[in-house]
DNA sequence: CAAAAAAGTGAACATTGTTTGCTTTTTGAA
DNA sequence: TTCAAAAAGCAAACAATGTTCACTTTTTTG
């Protein structure tokens, strides 16, 4: 909307843009492979050939570099469980499919899902100015929508309160990511159950969580 | 068992397990406050008057003395789900209770549940080698107990998987303690529902997951 | 009581994120 | 084209971290 936005860009622009990419990407490789404990600005600098000082020319500072690779993150959420077909005739499969879409999409990046939820705890209860607009947020939406249609439809129990549901099965799928990045015996060898794969144990969960909402 | 473990403690033992015990709750004092990140080897020498290289003679490492933390943190959700009264003629009652008193406890020490389970990704897929015996596959155990108890009592589905849905049950109850102290805002007020308080969304949670165990 | 073990100290080391002068390069108008 | 200003980049330094080391002091023990 603004000048800045519409301004078609200088090749200096062009340029700086990508050297930001260039770092952006590195860190991104470098943060699949060793995560957020792995990623310092001085080995950030040694992939890319700039010194350690030059990486700040380009970002204020390492928490800013790691909210980009966080959104980043949510965006790929995002794009993966947007384009899930939600079709009305198949509406469990399809709120079964969000939920295991979620975290499969958790489990291929597991540093950068931990991280992404790895912030400072609020001891404050003062919100945590979230934009709206953060693909986190919109992700979240879709959930939301996603359990309002099963109302709609008459599939989920008319009395739901449908902002607290969406959060409760959020947070769930949320809990599962986290308990098989963080713990992956437990999910499957834990219990003496090495037959049990990942897969199941996700669709298991999605599926329970379905039937707590059903009419 | 062994001699060491039976052995009555000289004075000097007892002594030195004192000012273990003085740097432990040092340590816990500082943790509930700032947390993880508050917490350094230097700021702990300095509140128990010692240097930080003494704090070495005590604890092999930082990494040590927060596991101990953690470890005496999951004592405390266990003892306070272990004293539950299960009543089989208030089982849903129980089964709800054991949800919202593990995330109630959580949310009583934020830093806390926040470093217990801040370990490491584990990207191997390698099992932890977690001890049985530590407090936190104790208080799982008794999640575990807890939904084998409605199978067995014909309350819980008869074709559920005790093991997932044991497990399912725990993750969802740890994403919701997660998603309540580290986005306090989203459970709450974000979606403009500042009626709704943390308890009544811990119940909902609690009621929609025993909903989707039900027979 | 003396030797050995333990407790404790303060300085040092390596590694972090970040800042600061300084040099080099690029830009944009006279 | 020229040349000052702005931007990009660098090496060194700073502060804070966990940890170690050499050393002294205290305590235990035969």
């Amino acid at each position: 909307m603004s000048d800045a936005a519409t301004h078609t860009p200088t090749p200096a622009e062009r340029r700086r843009h990508r050297v930001r990419q260039t770092i952006l990407d590195a860190a991104e490789r470098v943060f699949a492979e060793d995560g957020e404990a792995g990623l310092s600005i001085r080995r950030l600098a040694d992939e890319i050939d700039y010194s350690p000082g030059a990486i700040y020319k380009y970002f204020e500072s390492k928490q800013e570099l790691v909210d980009e690779l966080k959104e980043a993150f949510f965006a790929r959420i995002l794009d993966r469980v947007e384009d899930l077909p939600d079709d009305p005739d198949r509406f469990l499969l399809y709120a079964r499919k969000c939920m295991t879409t979620y975290i499969h999409t958790a489990l291929d990046r597991p540093h950068h899902y931990a991280a992404a939820f790895s912030g400072e705890v609020n001891m404050t209860n003062t919100p945590l100015n979230l934009s709206p607009f953060s693909n986190r947020m919109k992700a979240f939406g879709i959930l939301q929508a996603m359990v309002n249609g099963g109302v709609t439809l008459g599939i989920f129990r008319a009395d739901l309160d449908v902002d607290l549901a969406a959060k409760s099965l959020w947070a769930s799928c949320h809990g599962v990511a986290l308990l098989m990045t963080h713990m992956p015996d437990l999910p499957l060898a834990f219990v003496g159950r090495p037959d049990v794969s990942q897969t199941e144990f996700i669709e298991a969960h999605a599926d329970l969580i379905v039937r707590g909402l059903l009419a």
